[in-house]
DNA sequence: CTGAAAGCGCTTACAG
DNA sequence: CTGAAAGCGCTTACAG
């Protein structure tokens, strides 16, 4: 039923070996490949990919695993991904785990089955630490989050810096209590949280953080419950941009305003922490660019398999805007 | 190098068909299921997809083609349509088409070398006319965007109904210069534009439209244009989410407020919309159960290849907000 | 329930 | 440059 290269080899009048070449570009004579050519239109041929995958031994195929695509830092990711690849003539095969070992543990299983070229891969928190053990069939590099060091190729962005100079700005705008609010499934997280904490000490001021999971209701509702304490904080800052969502509502809901009530800052220059109120200050992470340069990581690993891994650190960028202005 | 299925059955003391059938759950007495098993933990073995797809003749993957997965619109479909598939045990590829005929092309050819098993689609508008044409060798069940009727399953929105009911919305609340702006690429902004165009003429309003790129700049430019023409329109009504931002953005630039100077009203519920200012008035679309009534229609046609075409209508659901309430 | 054999649709040495 | 043949790693009738 389906036309396969035995049939456009007897349309052409060839053998199946010179349809295949002239399919990848082999040595052809110019007569040859043009008849190939037209038995290929008038067949309607299409080549099978399991098939030459199987006999090439290349899937030309991407993995990549993230915790959710919905999560805007992870789509914009996925794009500069899926560019480059389609660039080099790939596919991408795309996960999201949920932040779920499980499913994770499933998707690297599903990585091995297709024999993947490589992977770019945000690791939770619980795998992120074992990553010096496991060795996989294809070379890894790790995007967001950087495992123990020298085990993959990694591509990140200075968290610790980034989180501290989130904390001055706030200092030098005037406050002093300063709650962080910190993911409590991520490295990543955990690093902007020691980039706080740092800070915080480095200015004399005392830290007062929680961790819970990194999505807009559990950190609404952490703010919420620390604000009902009583003695409130006078800025919160926050370790990711579904988290600084949740909490924007929590002091919407609260009726506060910020900066008036407090002040808010946090990570991801998401559409909206432009639009709201005076807008909200933020880290901007280069997103498009981690993408980019994991995969040049990835191509260039591939070309030189023994090279020393490379972890490399691109900086956030402070937007300062209006809540975090203005002291109390 | 790689273990094969051969290994395993050596190490198990079984044949290769014996080893195939333990995974795929054929009959196997449990005596050598377990040596099967064992074996296979042994050898740390993996099957290679690439060759169960090409002898099995099943490729155990969905297709799914949109403009751009960075459009929250298809960034949640993509979510709920790869749930269901991973459910199903099944892959997604996903390709972004970015409104490009030519890529999209080329991402068919890709569907067709894949052998797909079935294909989730929005397809561009100028395909979208010749839908009734092509035919695929896998089903195709359209999302978004209808094509020529009974062609080709499909879930869309009553995209007629719900700029309808945003324009009635409006003009209940005293506005009659309802200008609106329509992305020129897809049928679902036409459809909307039909609905405007309707829903005007019938309570004897003039209409006022404009299509153009379905993004948020081109939006901008398009509104600031309008704008500064000095006849004023006194609502503002937009195709979708990116082009909602843009005007949005370009109001705030023009140093207009909303409900203030102008009402503001458009189609997708995204996060922001809720939080700017006193919350823009849109239609909102049950993205998600798009996704999975798609994905539920694709498995029906698979079962039942014969069939008439269906096409499954869903309903927006207006939420009024601050944006378009208190006329002028 | 089990195994030996054929074959899915390609690509790639090998020989010419 | 070209073709005949082997083989990638599986699954699936076929026979027992």
């Amino acid at each position: 039923m389906s036309v396969g290269i035995k049939d456009v080899a007897k349309a052409a009048g060839v053998s199946a070996a010179t349809v295949s070449r002239a399919l990848g570009n082999g040595p052809v004579s110019a007569d040859l490949r043009d008849k190939v050519e037209a038995a290929i239109r008038a067949t309607g041929y299409r080549p099978n990919l399991s098939a030459r995958r199987l006999r090439s031994q290349h899937s030309r195929t991407i993995g990549l695993i993230v915790s959710d695509i919905r999560n805007p830092f992870f789509t914009t990711l996925s794009r500069a991904v899926e560019d480059a690849a389609y660039r080099a003539d790939m596919r991408v095969v795309l996960c999201n785990t949920d932040e779920n070992p499980d499913r994770e543990a499933m998707y690297l299983r599903l990585m091995q089955e297709e024999r993947i070229t490589g992977l770019i891969y945000a690791p939770t928190r619980a795998t992120s630490a074992r990553l010096g053990e496991v060795d996989f069939d294809f070379p890894v590099v790790l995007v967001d989050r950087a495992g123990p060091n020298g085990a993959h190729d990694a591509v990140v962005i200075d968290n610790v810096g980034a989180a501290g100079t989130l904390v001055g700005h706030l200092a030098d705008q005037g406050h002093a209590r300063i709650f962080g609010l910190f993911g409590n499934t991520s490295s990543t997280a955990i690093e902007r949280h020691d980039g706080y904490r740092a800070a915080m000490l480095g200015r004399g001021l005392d830290p007062d953080a929680r961790f819970v999971a990194p999505n807009a209701d559990a950190a609404a509702a952490a703010l919420a419950e620390r604000l009902a304490t009583g003695d409130r904080p006078d800025a919160v800052v926050v370790s990711n941009g579904l988290m600084l969502l949740g909490a924007y509502r929590a002091l919407k809901a609260g009726g506060l305003e910020t900066p008036r009530d407090l002040a808010l800052a946090g990570f991801d220059n998401e559409t909206w922490t432009e639009l709201v109120g005076p807008g909200l200050t933020v880290i901007e992470q280069p997103v498009a660019d981690i993408g980019r340069t994991a995969m040049d990581l990835l191509f260039e690993r591939l070309r030189s398999p023994d090279m020393a891994s490379r972890k490399v650190v691109l900086s956030g960028r402070l937007i300062a805007r209006g809540s975090s202005t203005s002291a109390a």
